[in-house]
DNA sequence: GCGCTAGATTAAATTTATTCTAATCTATTG
DNA sequence: CAATAGATTAGAATAAATTTAATCTAGCGC
């Protein structure tokens, strides 16, 4: 679907820096980019906008299901371009984060979750470093 | 173990901070606290402490394995002092985090981590929101 | 097409979490 | 008990993210 069609689907208004970014960001293979990267990113392609707008873009895009937002270490976000079911390598040394289909990984023996809650997401992050080879 | 055994085994001095909040960490059950958390209360015992010094031991703790960090929002690093294998509900309204028993959940069909990268640790976070009841 | 308006964008200031710096203090060693 | 390596400190600095208040613009009715 296009870059558009995908902004009105979800009852954002398509304006210039949206229609924009989300060409950046849904156009390509599976990502994961920091807000200060894709504003770099923007404005090597030629688009003016701001890093406020980028924040705003990205937890749009975000309570939309057009990406998803991966947490790994404190005071760095990182969003995800791919949203289908999928967990995550990250790795410590070189802020990687590598994308596990979420087929491979099943986890059974879900507890019940507290009284009055629902689960909204389940989120695996395997730390790996790099190994002594 | 003693606060101070604990902090001589872990090759850490136990000056007069490092021991008080060793025990104001370790010696309550198990909890999730954060840097300014604990400098409030640390205060609040009357033990004089600086907010530096609160972030450089609980990173050495960390480091030594007397604590463990949980990175589930940007911007805020909770530490905890149950360092037995477990895992973490989360709730995103309230903010408030909550051990499941590392033998609760099992994963299997894991993929081999990425060439040259061994795995550190598996985290599981299952994110969960006030419910419709 | 034309203007109106709700919503979007902006630069700049602000907040919040964390780290750094350079000076002072202290636990350990001899 | 003196020397010193390491720890602590207040305060400044940094960084990510958010807020603010002003300006702009997409989409609507005409």
């Amino acid at each position: 679907m296009s870059a558009l069609k995908r902004l009105r689907a979800a009852g954002l208004r398509p304006t210039r820096q949206r229609l924009s970014l989300a060409r950046l960001l849904l156009e390509g293979g599976d990502r994961h980019i920091t807000a200060e990267q894709l504003h770099g990113e923007a404005l090597g392609a030629g688009i003016r906008v701001s890093l406020a707008t980028i924040y705003n873009t990205l937890h749009q895009f975000t309570e939309v299901g057009l990406l998803r937002e991966a947490v790994v270490e404190p005071g760095r976000s990182y969003f995800d371009t791919n949203t289908a079911d999928h967990h995550h390598f990250f790795c410590e040394a070189t802020g990687e984060l590598q994308d596990i289909p979420g087929h491979h990984l099943v986890v059974s023996g879900l507890p019940a979750p507290p009284l009055g809650t629902e689960i909204r997401r389940v989120d695996i992050i395997i730390r790996v470093h790099p190994g002594s080879v």
